[in-house]
DNA sequence: ACTGATATCTTTACGATGTAAAGATCATAA
DNA sequence: TTATGATCTTTACATCGTAAAGATATCAGT
Protein backbone atom coordinates (compact mmCIF):
# COMPACT_ATOMS: atom_id res chain seq x y z
CA UNK A 1 0.00 0.00 0.00
CA UNK A 2 2.89 2.38 -0.57
CA UNK A 3 4.75 1.84 -3.79
CA UNK A 4 3.82 4.60 -6.12
CA UNK A 5 6.87 6.79 -6.67
CA UNK A 6 7.14 9.21 -3.80
CA UNK A 7 4.04 11.32 -3.88
CA UNK A 8 4.31 11.97 -7.63
CA UNK A 9 5.93 15.31 -7.10
CA UNK A 10 6.70 15.46 -10.81
CA UNK A 11 3.03 15.60 -11.63
CA UNK A 12 2.68 19.11 -10.32
CA UNK A 13 4.35 22.11 -11.93
CA UNK A 14 6.43 22.84 -8.85
CA UNK A 15 5.10 26.23 -7.99
CA UNK A 16 7.63 29.06 -8.23
CA UNK A 17 9.80 29.41 -5.14
CA UNK A 18 8.49 32.87 -4.33
CA UNK A 19 5.10 31.80 -3.14
CA UNK A 20 1.93 33.68 -3.75
CA UNK A 21 3.00 35.79 -6.70
CA UNK A 22 0.93 36.38 -9.78
CA UNK A 23 -1.34 33.47 -9.08
CA UNK A 24 -4.39 34.78 -10.84
CA UNK A 25 -2.59 34.59 -14.16
CA UNK A 26 -1.75 30.91 -14.33
CA UNK A 27 -5.16 29.87 -13.13
CA UNK A 28 -7.69 29.09 -15.82
CA UNK A 29 -10.22 31.87 -15.92
CA UNK A 30 -13.55 31.16 -14.25
CA UNK A 31 -15.76 29.41 -16.76
CA UNK A 32 -19.36 29.48 -15.70
CA UNK A 33 -21.21 32.17 -13.93
CA UNK A 34 -24.56 30.64 -13.09
CA UNK A 35 -25.95 30.81 -9.61
CA UNK A 36 -26.12 27.17 -8.58
CA UNK A 37 -22.74 26.14 -9.97
CA UNK A 38 -19.68 26.48 -7.74
CA UNK A 39 -18.01 29.82 -8.40
CA UNK A 40 -14.48 30.90 -7.66
CA UNK A 41 -11.96 29.12 -9.91
CA UNK A 42 -13.89 27.08 -12.47
CA UNK A 43 -15.68 24.18 -10.89
CA UNK A 44 -13.30 22.03 -8.94
CA UNK A 45 -16.15 19.75 -8.00
CA UNK A 46 -16.42 18.41 -11.54
CA UNK A 47 -12.67 18.51 -12.07
CA UNK A 48 -12.12 16.34 -9.01
CA UNK A 49 -14.63 13.76 -10.17
CA UNK A 50 -13.01 13.60 -13.58
CA UNK A 51 -9.60 13.27 -11.96
CA UNK A 52 -10.91 10.56 -9.68
CA UNK A 53 -12.21 8.58 -12.63
CA UNK A 54 -8.82 8.82 -14.34
CA UNK A 55 -7.02 7.68 -11.20
CA UNK A 56 -9.44 4.82 -10.78
CA UNK A 57 -8.92 3.60 -14.32
CA UNK A 58 -5.17 4.04 -14.16
CA UNK A 59 -4.32 2.81 -10.66
CA UNK A 60 -7.33 0.78 -9.64
CA UNK A 61 -9.38 0.94 -6.50
CA UNK A 62 -6.33 0.67 -4.25
CA UNK A 63 -4.79 3.77 -5.80
CA UNK A 64 -7.92 5.84 -5.49
CA UNK A 65 -7.03 8.00 -2.51
CA UNK A 66 -8.03 11.52 -1.65
CA UNK A 67 -4.49 12.77 -2.04
CA UNK A 68 -3.97 11.01 -5.35
CA UNK A 69 -7.11 12.62 -6.71
CA UNK A 70 -6.00 16.02 -5.47
CA UNK A 71 -2.62 15.55 -7.14
CA UNK A 72 -4.26 14.47 -10.37
CA UNK A 73 -6.41 17.59 -10.31
CA UNK A 74 -3.42 19.77 -9.44
CA UNK A 75 -4.73 21.10 -6.15
CA UNK A 76 -3.64 20.74 -2.56
CA UNK A 77 -4.38 17.49 -0.82
CA UNK A 78 -6.99 19.06 1.42
CA UNK A 79 -8.96 20.74 -1.34
CA UNK A 80 -11.37 17.83 -1.93
CA UNK A 81 -12.51 17.96 1.67
CA UNK A 82 -14.51 21.10 1.15
CA UNK A 83 -16.34 19.67 -1.84
CA UNK A 84 -17.02 16.14 -0.66
CA UNK A 85 -16.56 16.19 3.08
CA UNK A 86 -14.40 13.12 3.23
CA UNK A 87 -13.23 10.14 1.21
CA UNK A 88 -16.61 8.47 1.55
CA UNK A 89 -18.21 11.50 -0.01
CA UNK A 90 -15.95 11.54 -3.03
CA UNK A 91 -16.21 7.80 -3.59
CA UNK A 92 -19.97 7.91 -3.26
CA UNK A 93 -20.34 10.65 -5.85
CA UNK A 94 -18.03 8.81 -8.21
CA UNK A 95 -19.97 5.58 -7.69
CA UNK A 96 -23.15 7.44 -8.57
CA UNK A 97 -21.59 8.38 -11.88
CA UNK A 98 -20.68 4.74 -12.37
CA UNK A 99 -24.23 3.62 -11.71
CA UNK A 100 -25.52 6.07 -14.28
CA UNK A 101 -23.04 4.83 -16.91
CA UNK A 102 -23.93 1.29 -15.97
CA UNK A 103 -27.64 1.93 -16.23
CA UNK A 104 -27.21 3.44 -19.68
CA UNK A 105 -25.21 0.43 -20.86
CA UNK A 106 -27.92 -1.90 -19.62
CA UNK A 107 -30.67 0.14 -21.23
CA UNK A 108 -28.83 0.16 -24.55
CA UNK A 109 -28.43 -3.61 -24.43
CA UNK A 110 -32.08 -4.05 -23.62
CA UNK A 111 -33.04 -1.86 -26.54
CA UNK A 112 -30.72 -3.72 -28.89
CA UNK A 113 -32.74 -6.93 -28.74
CA UNK A 114 -36.33 -7.49 -29.80
CA UNK A 115 -37.98 -10.19 -27.74
CA UNK A 116 -37.68 -10.86 -24.01
CA UNK A 117 -35.44 -13.93 -24.24
CA UNK A 118 -32.79 -12.17 -26.29
CA UNK A 119 -33.18 -9.02 -24.24
CA UNK A 120 -32.25 -10.97 -21.14
CA UNK A 121 -29.19 -12.53 -22.67
CA UNK A 122 -28.08 -9.23 -24.16
CA UNK A 123 -28.50 -7.48 -20.82
CA UNK A 124 -26.55 -10.13 -18.98
CA UNK A 125 -23.72 -9.91 -21.45
CA UNK A 126 -23.74 -6.13 -21.26
CA UNK A 127 -23.64 -6.39 -17.47
CA UNK A 128 -20.50 -8.50 -17.51
CA UNK A 129 -19.00 -6.48 -20.35
CA UNK A 130 -19.37 -3.25 -18.41
CA UNK A 131 -17.54 -4.71 -15.44
CA UNK A 132 -14.86 -6.07 -17.72
CA UNK A 133 -14.37 -2.70 -19.38
CA UNK A 134 -14.46 -0.78 -16.09
CA UNK A 135 -13.22 -3.14 -13.40
CA UNK A 136 -12.21 -0.32 -11.10
CA UNK A 137 -15.59 1.36 -11.34
CA UNK A 138 -17.50 -1.87 -10.84
CA UNK A 139 -15.30 -2.63 -7.84
CA UNK A 140 -16.03 0.81 -6.45
CA UNK A 141 -19.74 0.31 -6.93
CA UNK A 142 -19.97 -3.16 -5.46
CA UNK A 143 -16.87 -3.92 -3.51
CA UNK A 144 -15.94 -0.72 -1.73
CA UNK A 145 -16.65 -0.53 1.95
CA UNK A 146 -16.58 3.22 1.94
CA UNK A 147 -19.77 4.17 0.16
CA UNK A 148 -22.63 6.04 1.74
CA UNK A 149 -25.75 4.73 0.06
CA UNK A 150 -27.89 7.23 1.90
CA UNK A 151 -26.42 10.03 -0.21
CA UNK A 152 -29.20 11.20 -2.50
CA UNK A 153 -27.22 11.06 -5.74
CA UNK A 154 -25.89 7.58 -5.08
CA UNK A 155 -29.17 6.27 -3.78
CA UNK A 156 -31.03 7.61 -6.75
CA UNK A 157 -28.58 6.33 -9.35
CA UNK A 158 -28.40 2.93 -7.71
CA UNK A 159 -32.17 2.66 -7.47
CA UNK A 160 -32.53 3.61 -11.10
CA UNK A 161 -30.24 0.84 -12.26
CA UNK A 162 -32.09 -1.56 -10.00
CA UNK A 163 -35.36 -0.48 -11.57
CA UNK A 164 -33.92 -1.47 -14.92
CA UNK A 165 -33.24 -4.93 -13.56
CA UNK A 166 -36.78 -5.40 -12.25
CA UNK A 167 -38.17 -4.20 -15.54
CA UNK A 168 -36.10 -6.73 -17.44
CA UNK A 169 -37.10 -9.56 -15.17
CA UNK A 170 -40.72 -8.53 -15.43
CA UNK A 171 -40.55 -8.53 -19.21
CA UNK A 172 -39.11 -12.01 -19.41
CA UNK A 173 -41.80 -13.27 -17.02
CA UNK A 174 -44.42 -11.58 -19.19
CA UNK A 175 -45.86 -9.69 -16.28
CA UNK A 176 -45.95 -6.17 -15.02
CA UNK A 177 -43.83 -5.79 -11.90
CA UNK A 178 -44.95 -3.18 -9.44
CA UNK A 179 -42.30 -0.81 -8.22
CA UNK A 180 -43.72 -0.89 -4.71
CA UNK A 181 -44.72 -4.44 -4.02
CA UNK A 182 -43.28 -7.76 -5.20
CA UNK A 183 -44.59 -11.28 -4.82
CA UNK A 184 -42.18 -13.75 -3.28
CA UNK A 185 -41.76 -15.38 -6.66
CA UNK A 186 -40.95 -12.11 -8.33
CA UNK A 187 -38.49 -11.22 -5.59
CA UNK A 188 -36.86 -14.60 -5.99
CA UNK A 189 -36.61 -14.20 -9.75
CA UNK A 190 -34.98 -10.80 -9.37
CA UNK A 191 -32.59 -12.06 -6.71
CA UNK A 192 -31.76 -15.03 -8.90
CA UNK A 193 -30.95 -12.98 -11.97
CA UNK A 194 -28.97 -10.41 -10.06
CA UNK A 195 -27.08 -12.98 -8.01
CA UNK A 196 -26.15 -14.93 -11.11
CA UNK A 197 -24.66 -12.06 -13.08
CA UNK A 198 -23.19 -10.30 -10.07
CA UNK A 199 -21.63 -13.48 -8.75
CA UNK A 200 -20.22 -14.34 -12.15
CA UNK A 201 -18.81 -10.84 -12.47
CA UNK A 202 -17.17 -10.85 -9.06
CA UNK A 203 -15.63 -14.26 -9.61
CA UNK A 204 -14.35 -13.04 -12.94
CA UNK A 205 -12.84 -9.85 -11.54
CA UNK A 206 -11.22 -11.76 -8.70
CA UNK A 207 -9.66 -14.20 -11.11
CA UNK A 208 -11.58 -17.07 -9.54
CA UNK A 209 -13.05 -18.20 -12.85
CA UNK A 210 -9.58 -19.23 -13.95
CA UNK A 211 -10.02 -22.30 -11.80
CA UNK A 212 -12.91 -23.30 -14.02
CA UNK A 213 -11.55 -22.07 -17.34
CA UNK A 214 -8.31 -23.96 -16.89
CA UNK A 215 -10.28 -27.20 -16.76
CA UNK A 216 -12.73 -26.33 -19.54
CA UNK A 217 -12.18 -27.35 -23.17
CA UNK A 218 -9.29 -25.72 -24.97
CA UNK A 219 -9.95 -22.10 -25.88
CA UNK A 220 -12.90 -21.54 -23.59
CA UNK A 221 -13.05 -17.84 -22.76
CA UNK A 222 -15.01 -15.94 -20.18
CA UNK A 223 -17.52 -15.01 -22.86
CA UNK A 224 -17.91 -18.62 -23.95
CA UNK A 225 -18.50 -19.70 -20.40
CA UNK A 226 -21.00 -16.94 -19.79
CA UNK A 227 -22.91 -17.80 -22.96
CA UNK A 228 -23.01 -21.46 -22.03
CA UNK A 229 -24.19 -20.59 -18.55
CA UNK A 230 -26.98 -18.38 -19.84
CA UNK A 231 -28.02 -21.05 -22.32
CA UNK A 232 -28.16 -23.56 -19.49
CA UNK A 233 -30.42 -21.29 -17.47
CA UNK A 234 -32.53 -20.33 -20.46
CA UNK A 235 -33.25 -23.94 -21.29
CA UNK A 236 -35.38 -24.07 -18.21
CA UNK A 237 -37.35 -20.88 -17.95
CA UNK A 238 -37.11 -17.20 -18.80
CA UNK A 239 -33.43 -16.40 -19.25
CA UNK A 240 -31.57 -14.28 -16.81
CA UNK A 241 -34.56 -14.65 -14.48
CA UNK B 1 -9.84 4.60 8.92
CA UNK B 2 -8.48 5.99 12.15
CA UNK B 3 -10.94 6.00 14.97
CA UNK B 4 -10.02 3.18 17.30
CA UNK B 5 -8.86 4.69 20.58
CA UNK B 6 -5.28 5.76 20.22
CA UNK B 7 -3.34 2.61 19.47
CA UNK B 8 -4.91 0.71 22.36
CA UNK B 9 -2.03 1.42 24.64
CA UNK B 10 -4.08 0.02 27.51
CA UNK B 11 -4.01 -3.41 25.97
CA UNK B 12 -0.35 -3.86 26.70
CA UNK B 13 1.07 -4.02 30.25
CA UNK B 14 3.04 -0.80 29.82
CA UNK B 15 6.52 -2.11 30.21
CA UNK B 16 8.43 -0.84 33.24
CA UNK B 17 10.26 2.43 32.63
CA UNK B 18 13.66 0.84 33.10
CA UNK B 19 13.77 -1.03 29.87
CA UNK B 20 15.13 -4.50 29.45
CA UNK B 21 14.90 -5.67 33.04
CA UNK B 22 13.68 -9.07 34.12
CA UNK B 23 11.96 -9.79 30.86
CA UNK B 24 12.28 -13.56 31.00
CA UNK B 25 9.99 -13.69 34.01
CA UNK B 26 6.82 -12.18 32.55
CA UNK B 27 7.09 -14.16 29.34
CA UNK B 28 5.15 -17.41 29.18
CA UNK B 29 7.58 -20.29 29.31
CA UNK B 30 8.40 -21.94 25.99
CA UNK B 31 5.86 -24.58 25.27
CA UNK B 32 6.92 -26.97 22.57
CA UNK B 33 10.32 -28.28 21.77
CA UNK B 34 9.88 -30.23 18.57
CA UNK B 35 12.16 -29.68 15.63
CA UNK B 36 9.83 -28.35 12.96
CA UNK B 37 7.82 -26.01 15.19
CA UNK B 38 9.06 -22.48 15.76
CA UNK B 39 11.14 -22.40 18.92
CA UNK B 40 12.05 -19.49 21.10
CA UNK B 41 8.99 -18.16 22.93
CA UNK B 42 6.11 -20.54 22.29
CA UNK B 43 4.86 -20.35 18.73
CA UNK B 44 3.99 -16.81 17.81
CA UNK B 45 3.02 -17.96 14.36
CA UNK B 46 -0.08 -19.71 15.67
CA UNK B 47 -0.74 -17.04 18.25
CA UNK B 48 -0.78 -14.35 15.59
CA UNK B 49 -3.25 -16.26 13.44
CA UNK B 50 -5.54 -16.76 16.42
CA UNK B 51 -5.24 -13.08 17.27
CA UNK B 52 -5.96 -12.13 13.67
CA UNK B 53 -9.12 -14.20 13.68
CA UNK B 54 -10.29 -12.48 16.84
CA UNK B 55 -9.59 -9.05 15.41
CA UNK B 56 -11.38 -9.94 12.20
CA UNK B 57 -14.48 -11.10 14.05
CA UNK B 58 -14.44 -8.15 16.39
CA UNK B 59 -13.48 -5.25 14.12
CA UNK B 60 -14.18 -6.56 10.65
CA UNK B 61 -11.99 -6.53 7.59
CA UNK B 62 -11.23 -2.83 7.89
CA UNK B 63 -9.83 -3.31 11.40
CA UNK B 64 -7.63 -6.21 10.42
CA UNK B 65 -4.25 -4.50 10.27
CA UNK B 66 -0.80 -5.82 10.99
CA UNK B 67 -0.41 -3.56 13.97
CA UNK B 68 -3.81 -4.42 15.38
CA UNK B 69 -2.98 -8.10 15.21
CA UNK B 70 0.36 -7.50 16.89
CA UNK B 71 -1.37 -5.57 19.67
CA UNK B 72 -3.95 -8.31 20.09
CA UNK B 73 -1.15 -10.85 20.42
CA UNK B 74 0.76 -8.60 22.81
CA UNK B 75 3.90 -8.25 20.72
CA UNK B 76 5.59 -5.36 19.00
CA UNK B 77 4.07 -4.13 15.79
CA UNK B 78 6.94 -5.44 13.69
CA UNK B 79 6.91 -8.95 15.07
CA UNK B 80 4.50 -10.38 12.47
CA UNK B 81 6.83 -9.38 9.68
CA UNK B 82 9.27 -12.14 10.45
CA UNK B 83 6.57 -14.79 10.44
CA UNK B 84 4.50 -13.72 7.47
CA UNK B 85 6.66 -11.37 5.48
CA UNK B 86 4.03 -8.72 5.06
CA UNK B 87 0.33 -8.04 5.42
CA UNK B 88 -0.46 -10.09 2.34
CA UNK B 89 1.26 -13.04 3.93
CA UNK B 90 -0.72 -12.87 7.15
CA UNK B 91 -4.02 -12.33 5.37
CA UNK B 92 -3.35 -15.18 2.99
CA UNK B 93 -2.60 -17.63 5.79
CA UNK B 94 -5.73 -16.54 7.63
CA UNK B 95 -7.80 -16.90 4.48
CA UNK B 96 -6.47 -20.43 4.11
CA UNK B 97 -7.83 -21.20 7.56
CA UNK B 98 -11.13 -19.73 6.48
CA UNK B 99 -11.28 -21.89 3.38
CA UNK B 100 -10.68 -24.97 5.48
CA UNK B 101 -13.48 -24.05 7.91
CA UNK B 102 -15.69 -23.27 4.96
CA UNK B 103 -14.91 -26.56 3.26
CA UNK B 104 -15.80 -28.46 6.41
CA UNK B 105 -19.11 -26.65 6.75
CA UNK B 106 -19.98 -27.49 3.16
CA UNK B 107 -19.00 -31.11 3.58
CA UNK B 108 -21.11 -31.40 6.71
CA UNK B 109 -24.11 -29.96 4.89
CA UNK B 110 -23.61 -32.32 2.02
CA UNK B 111 -23.49 -35.27 4.38
CA UNK B 112 -26.60 -34.14 6.24
CA UNK B 113 -28.88 -34.75 3.24
CA UNK B 114 -29.57 -38.01 1.50
CA UNK B 115 -30.37 -37.49 -2.16
CA UNK B 116 -28.72 -35.08 -4.63
CA UNK B 117 -31.56 -32.56 -4.79
CA UNK B 118 -31.63 -32.02 -1.05
CA UNK B 119 -27.86 -32.11 -0.87
CA UNK B 120 -27.70 -29.19 -3.24
CA UNK B 121 -30.18 -27.12 -1.32
CA UNK B 122 -28.52 -27.94 1.98
CA UNK B 123 -25.12 -27.01 0.62
CA UNK B 124 -26.36 -23.73 -0.76
CA UNK B 125 -27.95 -22.84 2.55
CA UNK B 126 -24.79 -23.81 4.38
CA UNK B 127 -22.79 -21.65 2.01
CA UNK B 128 -24.83 -18.57 2.78
CA UNK B 129 -25.03 -19.45 6.46
CA UNK B 130 -21.28 -19.63 6.74
CA UNK B 131 -20.89 -16.19 5.23
CA UNK B 132 -23.61 -14.87 7.50
CA UNK B 133 -21.93 -16.30 10.58
CA UNK B 134 -18.44 -15.18 9.52
CA UNK B 135 -18.89 -12.10 7.37
CA UNK B 136 -15.38 -10.87 8.08
CA UNK B 137 -13.82 -14.15 7.10
CA UNK B 138 -15.91 -14.49 3.96
CA UNK B 139 -14.99 -10.95 3.03
CA UNK B 140 -11.34 -11.75 3.56
CA UNK B 141 -11.63 -14.84 1.38
CA UNK B 142 -13.54 -13.26 -1.48
CA UNK B 143 -13.33 -9.53 -1.22
CA UNK B 144 -9.83 -8.75 -0.06
CA UNK B 145 -7.44 -7.40 -2.65
CA UNK B 146 -4.43 -8.40 -0.63
CA UNK B 147 -4.38 -12.15 -0.95
CA UNK B 148 -1.63 -14.11 -2.63
CA UNK B 149 -3.32 -17.14 -4.14
CA UNK B 150 0.00 -18.56 -5.21
CA UNK B 151 0.86 -19.28 -1.58
CA UNK B 152 0.75 -23.07 -1.22
CA UNK B 153 -1.45 -23.16 1.87
CA UNK B 154 -4.03 -20.79 0.44
CA UNK B 155 -3.97 -22.33 -3.00
CA UNK B 156 -4.43 -25.79 -1.57
CA UNK B 157 -7.26 -24.86 0.79
CA UNK B 158 -9.05 -22.88 -1.87
CA UNK B 159 -8.72 -25.69 -4.40
CA UNK B 160 -10.04 -28.18 -1.88
CA UNK B 161 -13.20 -26.19 -1.25
CA UNK B 162 -13.61 -25.80 -5.01
CA UNK B 163 -13.32 -29.57 -5.41
CA UNK B 164 -16.24 -29.92 -3.02
CA UNK B 165 -18.28 -27.69 -5.27
CA UNK B 166 -17.51 -29.68 -8.40
CA UNK B 167 -18.34 -32.90 -6.58
CA UNK B 168 -21.71 -31.53 -5.53
CA UNK B 169 -22.56 -30.31 -9.00
CA UNK B 170 -21.47 -33.65 -10.44
CA UNK B 171 -23.72 -35.52 -8.03
CA UNK B 172 -26.80 -33.49 -8.90
CA UNK B 173 -26.11 -34.05 -12.60
CA UNK B 174 -25.76 -37.77 -11.93
CA UNK B 175 -22.37 -37.92 -13.52
CA UNK B 176 -18.80 -38.29 -12.50
CA UNK B 177 -16.86 -35.05 -12.97
CA UNK B 178 -13.22 -35.37 -13.77
CA UNK B 179 -10.86 -33.28 -11.71
CA UNK B 180 -8.72 -32.53 -14.73
CA UNK B 181 -11.06 -31.94 -17.60
CA UNK B 182 -14.57 -30.50 -17.78
CA UNK B 183 -17.04 -30.37 -20.64
CA UNK B 184 -18.37 -26.93 -21.46
CA UNK B 185 -21.71 -27.93 -20.02
CA UNK B 186 -20.15 -29.06 -16.79
CA UNK B 187 -18.09 -25.91 -16.55
CA UNK B 188 -21.23 -23.85 -17.15
CA UNK B 189 -23.13 -25.77 -14.48
CA UNK B 190 -20.36 -25.21 -11.95
CA UNK B 191 -20.06 -21.54 -12.83
CA UNK B 192 -23.82 -21.19 -12.56
CA UNK B 193 -24.06 -22.75 -9.13
CA UNK B 194 -21.09 -20.87 -7.79
CA UNK B 195 -22.15 -17.54 -9.29
CA UNK B 196 -25.64 -17.89 -7.88
CA UNK B 197 -24.65 -18.55 -4.26
CA UNK B 198 -21.62 -16.27 -4.33
CA UNK B 199 -23.56 -13.45 -5.87
CA UNK B 200 -26.41 -13.86 -3.42
CA UNK B 201 -23.94 -13.89 -0.55
CA UNK B 202 -22.12 -10.77 -1.68
CA UNK B 203 -25.34 -8.87 -2.24
CA UNK B 204 -26.45 -9.95 1.21
CA UNK B 205 -23.22 -8.90 2.93
CA UNK B 206 -23.25 -5.57 1.13
CA UNK B 207 -26.81 -4.90 2.22
CA UNK B 208 -27.98 -4.78 -1.39
CA UNK B 209 -30.67 -7.41 -0.82
CA UNK B 210 -32.51 -4.92 1.34
CA UNK B 211 -33.65 -3.26 -1.86
CA UNK B 212 -35.46 -6.48 -2.72
CA UNK B 213 -36.57 -7.49 0.76
CA UNK B 214 -38.18 -4.11 1.37
CA UNK B 215 -40.48 -4.71 -1.58
CA UNK B 216 -41.14 -8.38 -0.85
CA UNK B 217 -44.17 -9.57 1.16
CA UNK B 218 -44.21 -8.65 4.83
CA UNK B 219 -41.79 -10.68 6.90
CA UNK B 220 -39.66 -12.01 4.06
CA UNK B 221 -36.22 -12.75 5.44
CA UNK B 222 -32.96 -13.48 3.70
CA UNK B 223 -33.53 -17.17 4.36
CA UNK B 224 -37.02 -17.04 2.89
CA UNK B 225 -35.72 -15.33 -0.20
CA UNK B 226 -32.88 -17.80 -0.58
CA UNK B 227 -35.25 -20.74 -0.22
CA UNK B 228 -37.62 -19.31 -2.79
CA UNK B 229 -34.76 -18.66 -5.14
CA UNK B 230 -33.44 -22.20 -4.84
CA UNK B 231 -36.93 -23.58 -5.33
CA UNK B 232 -37.27 -21.50 -8.47
CA UNK B 233 -34.03 -22.88 -9.84
CA UNK B 234 -34.79 -26.43 -8.76
CA UNK B 235 -38.10 -26.43 -10.54
CA UNK B 236 -36.19 -26.50 -13.76
CA UNK B 237 -33.27 -28.81 -13.43
CA UNK B 238 -30.81 -30.13 -10.85
CA UNK B 239 -30.82 -27.61 -8.02
CA UNK B 240 -27.88 -25.40 -7.33
CA UNK B 241 -26.49 -26.36 -10.71
C1' DA C 1 -16.13 51.75 -6.31
C1' DC C 2 -14.91 50.26 -1.92
C1' DT C 3 -15.06 47.14 1.85
C1' DG C 4 -16.41 43.43 4.70
C1' DA C 5 -18.17 38.72 4.67
C1' DT C 6 -17.72 34.32 3.00
C1' DA C 7 -16.64 30.50 0.13
C1' DT C 8 -12.59 28.42 -1.69
C1' DC C 9 -8.06 26.72 -1.45
C1' DT C 10 -3.32 25.95 0.98
C1' DT C 11 -0.42 24.95 4.95
C1' DT C 12 0.44 22.75 8.81
C1' DA C 13 -0.24 19.21 12.05
C1' DC C 14 -1.51 14.69 14.04
C1' DG C 15 -2.47 9.89 14.54
C1' DA C 16 -2.80 5.92 11.93
C1' DT C 17 -0.84 2.46 8.64
C1' DG C 18 2.90 -0.87 6.20
C1' DT C 19 7.51 -1.73 5.85
C1' DA C 20 12.60 -1.47 6.21
C1' DA C 21 16.68 -1.53 9.06
C1' DA C 22 19.24 -1.76 13.12
C1' DG C 23 19.59 -3.10 17.92
C1' DA C 24 18.57 -6.38 21.76
C1' DT C 25 17.75 -11.04 23.55
C1' DC C 26 17.83 -15.74 24.04
C1' DA C 27 17.70 -20.95 22.67
C1' DT C 28 20.46 -24.05 20.42
C1' DA C 29 24.61 -26.18 18.82
C1' DA C 30 29.47 -26.72 18.81
C1' DT D 1 30.85 -22.09 27.75
C1' DT D 2 30.47 -19.56 24.00
C1' DA D 3 29.22 -18.17 19.45
C1' DT D 4 25.72 -18.28 16.16
C1' DG D 5 21.53 -17.18 14.41
C1' DA D 6 16.56 -16.97 14.87
C1' DT D 7 13.28 -14.15 17.23
C1' DC D 8 11.53 -9.95 18.85
C1' DT D 9 11.79 -4.70 19.77
C1' DT D 10 13.01 0.04 18.51
C1' DT D 11 13.41 3.41 15.52
C1' DA D 12 12.56 5.59 11.27
C1' DC D 13 10.13 6.90 7.07
C1' DA D 14 6.68 7.55 3.45
C1' DT D 15 1.97 7.37 2.95
C1' DC D 16 -2.86 7.97 4.21
C1' DG D 17 -7.32 10.60 6.08
C1' DT D 18 -8.72 14.37 8.54
C1' DA D 19 -8.88 18.58 11.38
C1' DA D 20 -7.69 23.39 12.02
C1' DA D 21 -5.78 27.64 10.93
C1' DG D 22 -4.02 30.82 7.51
C1' DA D 23 -4.28 32.90 2.77
C1' DT D 24 -6.94 34.42 -1.22
C1' DA D 25 -10.37 35.67 -4.26
C1' DT D 26 -15.44 36.38 -5.21
C1' DC D 27 -19.70 38.36 -3.99
C1' DA D 28 -22.94 41.44 -1.64
C1' DG D 29 -24.10 45.69 0.36
C1' DT D 30 -23.33 50.29 0.76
Amino acid sequence: MARLSKENKAARPARAPTRRVARATDRPAPRRRTNDAPYHHGDLHEALLKAAERVLERDGLAGLTLRAVAREAGVSHAAPTHHFGDLTGLLSELAAIGFRQFGQAMAAADASAATPPEKGVASAKAYVAYAQAHPGMYGLMFRSERLDHSRPSLHEASEASFAGLTRGVGASRHEQISKEQLTLDQAAAIASAWSLVHGFTMLMLDGRLKTILDRAPEGTSVETLLTAMLRLNARRQPPLG
